[in-house]
DNA sequence: TTGGAAAGTGTAAACAAAACACTAAGCTTT
DNA sequence: AAAGCTTAGTGTTTTGTTTACACTTTCCAA
């Protein structure tokens, strides 16, 4: 799953010109089985002269992209550097591009001490990503990255809470809609594991019987025999989602409900 | 619902420098009753010297945006100036910024002729919106505007056609989920056209007892005392949909089926 | 007055959702 | 070795939803 370094032509590699109205920005979830964390890094900004902290930060992970680059790549590229991992579940969820996007001077003063014209309109294409909360590095441009539980984050650099609300109401309809919590998960998980994620990211209680019940009408979710290790209780059984069975047997819902 | 076309602060009178990386374009559905249609501007070249006629072909209708205007604001501007009506439904569904969007010769060739670089790279903001066939202008910008039915466009101008089956595919989506609908029809609709629009869009034949079965469970949609007028059967009485009801007992789904 | 055309209506069977409580299995502690 | 902790795992009943299916009513036009 990692990249081939010393592939020339892999995506990662991207050299160019930079595009300077557009960016994306990564809202990176991740689910430690308790939590919906998503990915943070910090900001700090030192006066230039002093050295003394202006402030202190968190933002979501964005970046430029390049003239020769798709939208979809700039946003494994992030992920890659990031993570290091390939494949990463991706979803373009929506563009920002208001005219007063950037309206706070610590915004603007990052901006300009980062080389760019905090007056220029940039438009900055969301996507979020799901993986598990894990196998991520800590560093990245830097800056310290780390996950923050989304019950907990309530502020954040430039327009990134709009994002962040954006991207978990995106995030909470595609779940709703498709088996897509299964990027959260490690390939085998537990049906608890399975029905917290659920629980967690909609903010609902659910009946474990019920659950379970739902559960076993998808044939695409596979029991193995394998038993949870280390644990102190009865071992919970292992399962993995089968994407194959799932593409193949997905009939198109039809249900004009709400 | 038309625009105050004497107040100078209203949306659809930006002035200013236009934004050159970021466009939009809007795939503007309608409803006839029979087809779900799609307004096409024809896009016709002639030579600059001969005048003979070197292409035609049909675009979706797309703008650029001013670089003090909202995205909204803009996919509005252009839907109030081929309709002259405000208070279109409009929804942001997708950005489109290959850097390969533009490689057919014929569309280097208009956007020359247009005064338009071929080779920059522009990204384009889509917007779908939903409206009854009718009160529509018939030029825009000098060129013809027309109602096609979506079943019947094999071939638009740049990449209009991802364009337009990525709209597409998100209206379904949407109709499955939300009482969208109501937005292709008048006011004042009767269940069969109600039902036909389900049958159209989403491409499937329904059940009349049991589409109205589901219909009735749904209290925001109020039977009048009025019925059809001048048809020649029986005449169906009419219903409107009450956003007010449907907005107070809208109540979050939460249903991972598939 | 008749014929055409779409409106409007009910029932039974299969399936899905919701509400609800106890036993089983492994680990830890004493 | 036993007791206790913790989570896994399991079934039934009631209620609501989906599906499949055919005939009568009402208006207009000829």
């Amino acid at each position: 799953m990692h990249a081939e370094t010393n592939n020339e032509t892999t995506v990662h590699k991207r050299i160019g010109t930079i595009n300077n109205s557009v960016s994306v920005d990564c809202v990176i979830f991740g689910f430690d089985f308790t939590n919906l964390n998503v990915l943070l890094v910090d900001r700090v900004m030192y006066d230039e002269h002093t050295g003394v902290e202006l402030f202190s930060d968190l933002t979501l992970t964005g970046n430029h992209i390049f003239e020769e680059e798709e939208l979809d790549d700039a946003a494994t590229r992030i992920l890659y550097e990031l993570t290091g991992l390939e494949n990463i579940y991706l979803e373009q969820f929506y563009v920002f591009g208001s005219p007063k996007r950037i309206t706070r001077q610590n915004d603007k003063k990052w901006l300009e001490a980062n080389g760019r014209d905090p007056e220029s309109r940039i438009f900055t294409v969301g996507y979020y990503s799901l993986l598990a909360t894990d196998n991520v590095t800590l560093q990245w441009k830097g800056r310290n990255v780390r996950w923050v539980p989304v019950s907990e984050i309530t502020d954040l650099a430039f327009d990134h809470m709009d994002i962040l609300h954006k991207a978990l109401g995106a995030l909470r309809k595609k779940l709703i809609n498709e088996p897509i919590g299964f990027e959260l998960l490690p390939a085998k998980f537990t049906l608890s594991q399975l029905q917290r994620l659920y629980e967690v990211v909609l903010g609902v209680p659910l009946d474990k019987r019920n659950f379970r019940k739902k559960i076993s009408r998808m044939n695409y979710l596979i029991p193995l025999d394998e038993k949870q290790k280390g644990v102190a209780h009865k071992p919970a059984r292992l399962y993995v989602f089968d994407r194959h069975i799932y593409e193949k047997n997905r009939k198109e819902l039809l249900d004009f409900a709400i």
